[in-house]
DNA sequence: ATTGAAAGAGTCTCAGT
DNA sequence: ACTGAGACTCTTTCAAT
């Protein structure tokens, strides 16, 4: 897959900067990497073109929005062939922002935020409990998060 | 300390639609919120300046870039009080991506990103194992992500 | 494939409202 | 606080290498 793309390690150094800020410019970008500007342009449409960077999104600052809750809820499921019926639902509850098959212990993993505790919850007793399906769920809330970042891909 | 930021909803649908775009234009965000592109403008150095926006991230397509496998881990420790050492020691493994000290189940929950399982296998194996203070983990591999998407911040 | 320069588009500043 | 216009910067195209 990566053999037909056939990245080269500017590709790679482009994607590994901008992953942490694609704000800079390309005439910004191209000094640091040694390449003029307009190598930069072509190389980042190339990128496009091939699905590889799929946009850019703002980084917001969750507290600062008020959002002071991460949690992570296992699920386990009575049946595994209800998995894309309870996933349906879950994808309903807004506070979900991401849902995971997975093996191991649960049958699904999802991450979920919230203004505070009593957000948190309403969503597991109000919304997640009344999805026919789930047998029951594990949940673990965040007291800190040690650090997030994005995977390196050069070396 | 929303308050104290007071965000209108203005704020809020800028932050909100650059989660998922943060290429648009002032003038055509501008557009779509029936205000100009220099208010725009305005309000975006602003939230800058208040750290509720920190910047551009590239979005970049793992699967095509030979990541194939995601996976979480529930981490027991020996004794709490290990923490940050373990985090410290977790945080020189580029393949983990996150870590967060959790309630519940596990004491600490990391997200690794690998291009294959014989990668996940040599991380927990040949790295997680050799940490000091971790007594077991259980490992969730992804199988599919259902979805991921932002929090949505209005209404 | 990379470059540099010209044309086009977007950002930023500011005076007026 | 919002707007529109001018100054400035960045992106995009393109001919040359």
């Amino acid at each position: 897959m990566n053999s037909k793309l056939n990245l080269d390690r500017l590709d790679l150094q482009i994607i590994e900067h901008m992953m942490d800020d694609a704000e800079i410019s390309y005439a910004d970008l191209g000094k640091k990497l040694f390449v003029s500007g307009g190598t930069i342009h072509v190389r980042i449409k190339k990128l496009q073109k091939d699905g590889v960077v799929k946009g850019t999104r703002l980084n917001p600052d969750l507290k600062l929005l008020g959002y002071d809750v991460i949690a992570f809820i296992g699920i386990y499921l009575k049946e595994s062939s209800l998995y894309d019926s309870v996933a349906k639902e879950l994808h309903k509850i807004k506070e979900i922002v991401r849902l995971n098959y997975t093996t191991g212990n649960y049958s699904m993993f999802a991450e979920i935020v919230c203004k505070d505790i009593s957000e948190l919850r309403v969503v597991l007793h109000e919304k997640l409990q009344k999805i026919k399906g789930i047998e029951r769920t594990e949940t673990l809330i965040s007291l800190e998060e040690s650090f997030s970042r994005s995977v390196r891909i050069l070396e």
